[in-house]
DNA sequence: GCAATAGTTCAGTATTATTGAAATATTGAA
DNA sequence: TTCAATATTTCAATAATACTGAACTATTGC
């Protein structure tokens, strides 16, 4: 089984964060995260457009995911993605609110 | 001579912003310039660290250029950059501050 | 066990970044 | 006005990163 690496709220970079976020599809999944009513997505859950090969998605979820911005863990034959908006926000207050205001 | 490209203000986009800003040395640039006493910088006055080459350098400040973060005129035999602060606020209000806050 | 489903990993290609070397532009002095 | 010095850009080559199809892994239900 594969193992998700998640950094510790602590070693969230901003560096890491502005990057996984200047990708507009990646924006795009965590905005759709945190819209989420239930807090979780799966993968094609989260999907920013339908015509995206599998293993681009994944990549850009492993971006999110190693720039510590969503945690992913497996339930049954799919992966949940949930925002880690308190982790990041906490980390660097305002910054996540202040991004998002701009995305459609 | 090289006339430099600058977007008009309302072209500047936000994964442009936030993808100029996720490199560290491109952020201490445009801090630099920020803090600047008078406003501009020449392009080696704005290095954010002396064993960096001249073209890699001559790239960030294209990249910076490019996203609307900065202006750059010839004046002499140096280049003068600016941040476009006022432009890039006017477009994302508040989000070079909340990005600017966590810039050591 | 087998097929279906959801993602990941791998390996090749495509794009982007970094750099040394050469080129360009400007200034000031001989 | 020619020449050297300075500041920066452009070019071309290499290095690193992104995207994708194909193959693989893990889980579920039949």
């Amino acid at each position: 089984m594969s193992r998700f690496v998640h950094p510790a709220k602590e070693d969230i970079t901003l560096e890491g964060v502005l990057g996984a976020l200047s990708d507009p599809m990646r924006l795009r999944i965590f905005s759709k995260l945190l819209g989420s009513r239930a807090g979780s997505l799966s993968c094609s859950g989260a999907t920013p457009c339908e015509q995206m090969a599998k293993s681009t998605l994944s990549h850009h979820f492993r971006v999110l995911r190693e720039a510590g911005l969503i945690r992913t863990t497996k339930q049954g034959v799919e992966n949940l993605n949930s925002a880690r908006w308190d982790d990041v926000n906490e980390r660097f207050p305002g910054l996540l609110k202040a991004i998002l205001k701009f995305q459609g």
